[in-house]
DNA sequence: TTTTGTTATGATACATTATATCTTATTCTG
DNA sequence: CAGAATAAGATATAATGTATCATAACAAAA
């Protein structure tokens, strides 16, 4: 079993327990997306889902979808990107119960989702108070340079 | 003298010391985006010029001055929310020596352009170097409630 | 001070990202 | 099956941003 495969699977268990519907366009663009192995606009997620399409989808389907998707925590929004990218903990027991941080490759395609520390999330929020705010949900998005790209950095 | 002249003041010296030219068009675009009093998209920003302008200026010129604006760290863009703000260290000594984290509120227009804590930064340099990443000076934009809107959150 | 090069702006066209809205199809429920 | 709810299609348009070529303003050298 592919490891697109494995993830649709543990998607679609996930929507039955949670009632809501995994449809075949849905899981279309999940399956897109996933395979896309990075984060893409939704015009370029158009496009790759329509190589795949008998008749083409309107942009509209793929931004209703992208909601659906996000709201079932199954991908994210790279808001300081405009792009959309895969969750990387689809088969996690659960539904994420912690805040994520991405790591956006500057050089290269590359993303990574990771944990975002508790102790860095108070501390934000410890100094976010400082300025009478109180933090929401937040999801970080930083740029840096991935292990490949910043070992390759000096070379010819 | 103004708040907003005070601070075209100190980017007119700045520009002189660094040697590029605050033109009036920039001037206009630096003044309307201060005056604004919180974050506004380039084509908002835009029309505001144009009211105090006899004939409209292209949306490209916004686009080119902003960059222009953010190169010299009087502006910055909120990647998050495709919106431009006033630097809220226009005055201070020096160009940014810290990175900033802003507190966008989601509630209102508000947003806080505070300093990153050197040890938050370090703490999410930390878990970035888990993944092999190397982060590159980063700005943060979170999301939460202002003083007054986690204050009347709950009112009528 | 004219000429020349650089920097800034104008003008125009177009690309990219996203939403509104009305209609049709599909699926669920009684 | 009827009717309700949900999903998708179709179409138009809004919002955001860039490419490119022409012109204007300014500075520095001749």
């Amino acid at each position: 079993m592919s490891h697109s495969s494995q993830l649709i699977a543990s998607a679609e268990r996930k929507c039955l327990e949670s009632g809501v519907r995994l449809t075949s366009r849905r899981r279309l663009v999940l399956r897109t997306l996933i395979e896309a192995g990075g984060s893409i606009s939704a015009y370029e997620l158009l496009d790759r889902c329509n190589e795949s399409l008998p008749k083409p989808m309107p942009a509209m389907s793929v931004y209703r979808i992208l909601d659906f998707l996000e709201n079932n925590s199954f991908v994210h929004k790279l808001t300081s990107q405009n792009k959309y990218i895969a969750c990387e903990h689809i088969e996690c027991c659960d539904q994420h119960f912690f805040r994520s941080q991405f790591l956006i490759c500057s050089e290269c395609p590359i993303v990574r989702e990771i944990k975002l520390e508790p102790a860095t999330y108070e501390s934000m929020e410890q100094t976010a108070a400082t300025a009478g705010f109180s933090l929401e949900g937040t999801q970080l998005e930083v740029m840096g340079a991935c292990a490949s790209c910043s070992s390759s950095e000096s070379e010819p």
